[in-house]
DNA sequence: CCCTGATTCGC
DNA sequence: GCGAATCAGG
């Protein structure tokens, strides 16, 4: 594979968007991330640092996980519900497949990438969690690793447990189900098939 | 352990 | 110019 003009453009332009090298490389196919970082510094827009203003700004890695306007072969943001409390979280009422549902990033973007809507919209609550899957997650909140937002990974459970206005806030974090946001016991209580009443007839 | 970008250096 | 290996870090 060789940079071609194609090529450098798309990379060029998923950097500006705040992609990661190794999305870009996935994008690109045929290349590693390495290769990607490479030609980035090789391009010489390393930092999208607008020269002039010798603005120290040590402090200033957000680490956008934005999601992207066209391409999404893989959606990789995953939104995090967050529930009022560790009391009745229901994250996510869903029916079908709530595979990755929408891109509500947190994105401290310079330049427009997200519109940025509610984070958590909908929570019907009409759903009765079964009380032996509430117990469950009882039990598992005390098991869980407290990992901090960065240990998080694609396989950690994402359930956030406590106040988020305190320091008494963390994420499960125990193994999560591949492709699953959360772990067991957090995916029983946030995927409810929807339908606690059968409606009888119809 | 997962991930990130940065740098080096033989090709 | 290229990118794997390595480094430094969250």
């Amino acid at each position: 594979m060789s940079w071609t003009d194609e090529r450098v453009e798309t990379l060029k332009r998923m950097w500006a968007e705040g992609q990661s090298a190794s999305q870009i490389a996935k994008e690109l196919g045929g290349v590693t991330r390495n290769a990607v970082i490479g030609k980035v510094h090789r391009l010489g827009l390393s930092n999208r640092n607008e020269d002039g203003a010798a603005d120290p700004a040590p402090e200033a890695k957000p680490e956008p996980k934005a999601a992207a306007p066209k391409p999404a072969p893989e959606p990789k943001a995953e939104p995090k519900p967050a529930p009022a409390a560790a009391a009745a979280p229901q994250p996510a009422p869903a029916e079908p497949e709530p595979a990755t549902p929408a891109p509500a990033a947190n994105n401290f973007n310079r330049r427009p990438i997200v519109p940025a809507g509610q984070p958590l919209p909908p929570q019907p609550s009409a759903n009765e969690i079964s009380p032996e899957a509430l117990a469950n997650v009882r039990e598992v909140e005390k098991k869980a690793r407290k990992l901090s937002l960065m240990d998080l990974t694609e396989r950690t459970c994402k359930w956030p447990i406590g106040d988020p206005a305190t320091d008494k806030f963390w994420f499960c974090g125990l193994p999560s189900a591949p492709g699953k946001p959360y772990c067991e016991a957090h995916v029983g209580v946030a995927f409810q098939p929807m339908s606690s009443r059968r409606d009888r007839r119809r």
